[in-house]
DNA sequence: ATTATTGTACTAGTAAAGTAATACAGTTAC
DNA sequence: GTAACTGTATTACTTTACTAGTACAATAAT
């Protein structure tokens, strides 16, 4: 099934967070072969080369690795890829606290506003 | 004083919220004259056309009005201003949860996180 | 062996956001 | 009335992120 991104934001980040996550949640399996990045192009409605540098993002970071004319591959430690889901809510919530304080809250004022979040 | 702004990010958007919070503290007064585009473009670091296009913003919002070769004034009814950062705070909040569904997380598991977030 | 599929590389084009420099027009203060 | 401010407009340049198209090399399947 298609994925669904934000085309207001940067792809890339998308793309390597959705792989991130489906490896933690063992849709993608430590060793086994990943979507090729013509068909994970298709499937996230992005240019091949925009997945590409994801996929080499993931390189870099110990979670994929690529065999030439063969494929993508998830790292057989997949430990790498949950440490960056972790450090990129860590991120997203420093960056959400420090943008309201920005506007004039305080951390107090932001936990009551979040507690009482309501919506979908 | 200088404004410290996130160079990584939109800077327009950033002189809006700013500008918005100081009316809605009252550090710039209904009906009272701004500062000139200039001076805030030296204050906050960034090119004169980028505080024009803000300000520009903020005028279509209600929240300020110019007067061609004398300035840029604060309309009397600040409750715009008051609105826009609520309007803010709301989108930007939105924005984070949707952030954290896409990294696996729900309502609840959020909520915990933020209310255990202790950092500065 | 041939064919299809894979990763990889390269160049060019696009759009948004901001910078930079300049010019002009209206207002205010002296 | 002149000078020193204001807002406003225009043009060109830069950067970032992504698109688009193409080409080539390595692997796998037949």
């Amino acid at each position: 099934m298609k994925w669904t991104l934000d085309k207001s934001k940067a792809l890339c980040p998308q793309i390597c967070e959705k792989v991130c996550l489906k490896i933690a949640l063992g849709e993608f399996n430590a060793g086994e072969k990943m979507m090729s990045v013509r068909e994970t192009a298709l499937l996230a409605g992005v240019n091949p080369n925009t997945v590409q540098k994801a996929f080499e993002t993931l390189e870099q970071d110990g979670i994929l690795y690529s065999v030439r004319g063969s494929g993508w591959f998830v790292c057989e430690d997949i430990s790498r890829a949950k440490e960056t889901l972790d450090t990129l809510i860590y991120e997203k919530t420093s960056d959400y606290f420090a943008a309201l304080y920005s506007l004039g809250m305080d951390n107090e004022s932001i936990k009551n506003y979040v507690k009482e979040w309501d919506n979908e």
